[in-house]
DNA sequence: GTCTATAAATAGATAGAC
DNA sequence: GTCTATCTATTTATAGAC
């Protein structure tokens, strides 16, 4: 097989891996199983486990933005996009029950073993913060950036009591009243 | 030293490092070391790691209720009682912004770990969603119940954020825009 | 109740054959 | 490009002296 696709698929694995496991958790024997492996032949592709979670992390950036560019041009109006991105709370509602948010969890994760890719984790998120805020900037919010981090905070927020409680019906709750939240707080038919 | 004691700085000192550094990466070493004990000594207090994480949420949970019974007590009125709550974000935001919310990451780690603790991790979510509870119930609310979980979801949401960005201002804008929700959802005089 | 010594398993990582 | 074999460090955990 072309390096290329073995590259491809470890990273595809261990993605799935630090998500489902943890990061920390996940050593080299899980994803070389996965993907079918041998341990020694590992190390031909990645020299060390941050190199793999790099690659990991680089993977969800390019992930991301593709998605963020699909729901640019699929949705109409700047509302229907922000809505795009809440509803992946439904979407992913019960891989978010049994693991949480992915981008949520390796932040924080990383940031408790003070990891050097920490902040390289926490660009998904500003991915998400720039659309939003750009959606919001085209509302003609002036505070568009804290709109977008209020946005991405309940997202974040629904999730973390999603994993605590399992709770379906909360997630359904908290999405609905962030479409409530939207249409108070951004009329389409502007204020007096 | 009497055994209750070593426990009890076994407790505290696991307490501590499976806040900061994560339950799976702190080892006995870890612990054993902060203590200033043999690791070998340490299997006389603790026979497993999951024996200790057991006392640690034990430790949790009775710690979270002394503070609620204080809180219960130090603040006049239910939103008195509610602001008590949300302002640990501001009095506990430097740790916060480097290793999140003690709660809700343990829970997150503990669900990727599919841990066995993983429910009693959550009994200190409930601990506080009852307390919010009781105090919406107080104010009048119908949905008492759905108020405390939003209440604390986006808690958990300013804290997973605040661990990824290290905004300090971002926390305060959040617990200020808390407190005017707050303060518009249930207003003092009652709505018409 | 605390220690040292050590077992047994697993981690990340390397060397070298094919 | 993939394998087996192996190294070294660290992990959880036990035995037994004091």
């Amino acid at each position: 097989m072309p390096a290329q696709d073995t590259r491809e698929q470890i990273v595809e694995a261990a993605d799935r891996l630090f998500y489902e496991q943890g990061f920390d958790t996940t050593s080299f024997a899980d994803i070389a199983s996965v993907v079918g492996l041998s341990r020694g032949n590992f190390y031909y592709h990645f020299k060390t486990k941050d190199e793999i979670l790099d690659a990991v992390i680089d993977r969800r950036l390019a992930v991301t933005r593709a998605m963020l560019n699909a729901w640019q041009a699929g949705a109409e109006t700047p509302k229907a996009r922000i809505m795009s991105f809440v509803r992946i709370l439904i979407a992913n509602r019960a891989k978010i029950m049994s693991h949480g948010c992915p981008v949520g969890t390796l932040s924080s994760e990383l940031a408790k073993l003070d990891h050097a890719s920490r902040d390289k984790a926490a660009a998904v998120f500003t991915l998400f913060r720039d659309f939003l805020r750009r959606q919001f900037a085209e509302l003609g919010e002036p505070d568009a950036d804290g709109l977008a981090l209020h946005v991405l905070m309940r997202s974040q927020g629904v999730a973390a009591l999603a994993t605590a409680f399992r709770d379906e019906a909360f997630v359904d709750r908290e999405v609905a009243g962030m479409e409530r939240w939207l249409d108070t707080r951004c009329p389409d038919t502007p204020r007096n």
